[in-house]
RNA sequence: GCCCCUGUAGCUCAGUGGAUAGAGCGACCGCCUCCUAAGCGGUAGGCCGCAGGUCCGAUUCCUGCCAGGGGCACCA
């Protein structure tokens, strides 16, 4: 029996009560059942008394009892004691608890799924970094965090969109075209520039590109003659420019495994008439005003501090102007929600997109979801590393996954709450020692990995043989504290899950893994599982080899929604 | 000035109103003739920033204050 499953059985014991008079209250859709810190409160606990007391106008202890009595006739259930101001404290049957285990194994890759917000379509954007150089480390926190969350929204239920925006319009494509050219030409960044090495390297990749350009470098000479010449290579560097550098963040980001459903080009947004579309139409909603020669949307009618520019005066569309026809373009496309993962420094835009939200006549509170995460600092052996973008030293993503790899970078960005900034000590992530938890993790999994092999070797049946009888092994038999433990640990998973997508906080995967990792570890020490010298396999050989079994699935399942590999040797 | 985030063990941080607040690292003491010691057990270490409030119950929710970080463009 899972939590899950129990949390059910209390509701339907409230529900009897309440049917046969014994109780007058409100029937609650779920109830909280936990697993209590002292193994003496019993498997799973659960406050619902103390919840339904003061509506049922009855004392706390009254309610425990009824609902305890009710409790007591199911099957899964082996004792059900009342305890303090009217806790349940519910020991579940040896069979049921260790069913966990078979329904783990039987389940495979599926376990862990919580249909939640089954068919809720939502859009997941983050990283949309501007193509004007390499992903930095502040971005590397979203690729990591926002890929694991998508991975768990879809584990959650949801139809999920991952997109990446991709800002090839306006100033910023411009400054990056003239610092390129000006590598080309072996001269220093413009002032408002674009400086580092990869700048330059990208300058080589442009001409290799363009040979003609050549030529127009040639023509074009001294460095501010403005004339057609110079106009057209400087277009030139800023179209593939951006294009390269494009091309290289999409490898970096592909190569730290995260996989985007859509690249939006705002350029596109532009091309396509969007802007002008989603002006008109927030101009039908009524928003729209002119003023200064510039064209204003009345973002303050939904909690904006200030109204915003749609059309500057020199007639070009702002970047908001086309955050708004994005907004647009996603719910055309069928989202209903829409997720943007933003960094800290850019927390002056929920205002904003919950007045476009607002404004195109959405619910903000129900199609938009701006998520705000904090900065990421670094430190080299506890002393602050201070980056720019602009000056171009910087630590890139590619840079720390040729440091530590790919899931020593995941694992670290992701196991940490989005609400608290982050400090990387370089030094101690480049150690590579055991100081960081994914290799305690990962360690359990190859640890069971190596015992399964062990098991096979001795002729022992294990899942991956198709004849593999899961119903036949006792499972009643894991009754050892640990074992229990265990179990207790391996069910929590969906629930884990559930609340991961709910609170948008893929961290939580991270900490349950390490939390089950430890159980694991603690069981393995004390729990030999395999037969000894000349002794026969028994039946809590079998029992035991699928509690391990039920461990690796999980341990890989929480893995893979984090894109954390699970190593089989390590 | 206004807005957002944070404040929990020496350090880095978990903890969506439940019982005696946890993990990793660091410190100290133990455990491999035995399935992976990248492991396990034990000890030490806490007015959960401060003060009120709501509640049967607050680290958790509300208000105020203190401290640290970030943000407040007709930039992108």
């Amino acid at each position: 029996m899972t939590p899950a499953e129990l949390a059910d059985t209390i509701v339907a014991a409230v529900r009897a009560a309440v049917a046969n008079g014994d109780l007058e209250v409100a029937v609650p859709d779920s109830v909280t059942v936990e697993r209590p810190r002292q193994p003496e409160h019993g498997d799973y606990a659960s406050p619902v008394a103390l919840q339904l007391a003061k509506a049922a106008r009855r004392r706390p202890r009254e309610v425990a009892e009824l609902l305890a009595a009710r409790l007591r006739a199911e099957a899964g259930v082996a004792e059900v004691e009342v305890a303090g101001p009217g806790f349940l404290n519910i020991r579940l049957a040896g069979a049921a608890l260790g069913g966990i285990a078979r329904r783990i194994v039987r389940d495979g890759e599926s376990y862990g799924r919580a249909a939640v917000s089954q068919g809720v379509r939502v859009n997941l954007e983050f990283v949309s970094a501007n193509p004007t150089g390499p992903v930095t480390l502040a971005s590397a926190r979203w690729a990591a965090v926002g890929d694991a969350l998508s991975r768990v929204f879809a584990a959650a239920g949801y139809e999920v969109g991952t997109e990446y925006y991709v800002n090839d319009a306006g100033v910023q494509v411009e400054r990056f075209g003239a610092s390129v050219l000006a590598a080309l030409r072996g001269q220093p960044a413009p002032a408002d520039g674009y400086q580092g090495a990869y700048v330059a390297e990208i300058a080589a990749k442009v001409l290799a590109a363009n040979p003609a350009l050549e030529q127009l470098l040639a023509a074009s000479g001294g460095e501010q003659d403005g004339g057609a010449e110079q106009d057209k290579a400087l277009a030139v560097c800023a179209r593939d420019g951006v294009e390269l550098m494009l091309a290289e963040i999409r490898a970096t980001l592909s190569g730290f495994g995260v996989e985007y459903d859509l690249w939006k080009s705002e350029r596109s947004l532009h091309e396509a008439g969007e802007l002008t579309a989603a002006i008109d139409e927030l101009r039908t909603q009524g928003h729209v005003y002119e003023a200064d020669g510039a064209v204003w949307l009345r973002t303050t009618d939904f909690g904006d501090d200030k109204d915003r520019a749609l059309i500057k005066r020199d007639g070009q569309p702002t970047y908001f102007c086309a955050d708004a026809a994005y907004y647009r373009d996603k719910r055309r496309r069928g989202f209903d929600r829409l997720c943007y993962l933003l960094g800290a420094d850019h927390h002056g835009y929920i205002g904003r997109l919950k007045a476009i939200s607002a404004c195109f006549g959405d619910d903000p509170d129900h199609n938009l979801d701006v998520l705000i995460g904090q900065m990421v600092t670094l430190s080299r052996g506890g002393v602050a590393v201070k980056m720019s973008k602009r000056a171009g030293n910087f630590l890139t993503l590619h840079d720390l996954v040729d440091a530590v790899g790919v899931d020593a970078a995941r694992y670290s960005l992701v196991r940490a709450s989005m609400d608290s900034a982050l400090d990387l000590d370089l030094d101690a992530i480049a150690r590579q020692t055991n100081d960081n938890p994914v290799f305690y993790v990962q360690y359990a999994h190859a640890r069971i990995s190596s015992l399964i092999r062990n098991a096979a070797a001795l002729g022992l049946a294990t899942s991956a043989d198709p004849a593999f009888d899961v119903d036949g092994v006792d499972v009643s038999l894991l009754t050892h504290p640990r074992e229990v433990d265990l179990l207790g640990a391996l069910g929590e998973l969906p629930r884990v899950v559930a609340s991961a997508a709910e609170l948008r906080a893929p961290h939580r995967i991270a900490r349950y893994l390490e939390e089950l990792a430890g159980t694991y570890h603690r069981f393995y020490d004390s729990c030999r599982v395999l037969p000894q010298g000349d002794e026969e396999p028994t039946a809590i050989t079998a029992a035991r080899l699928l509690l391990a079994e039920a461990t690796r699935t999980v341990l890989a399942n929480g893995l893979r929604l984090l894109g954390v590999s699970a190593p089989e040797r390590m």
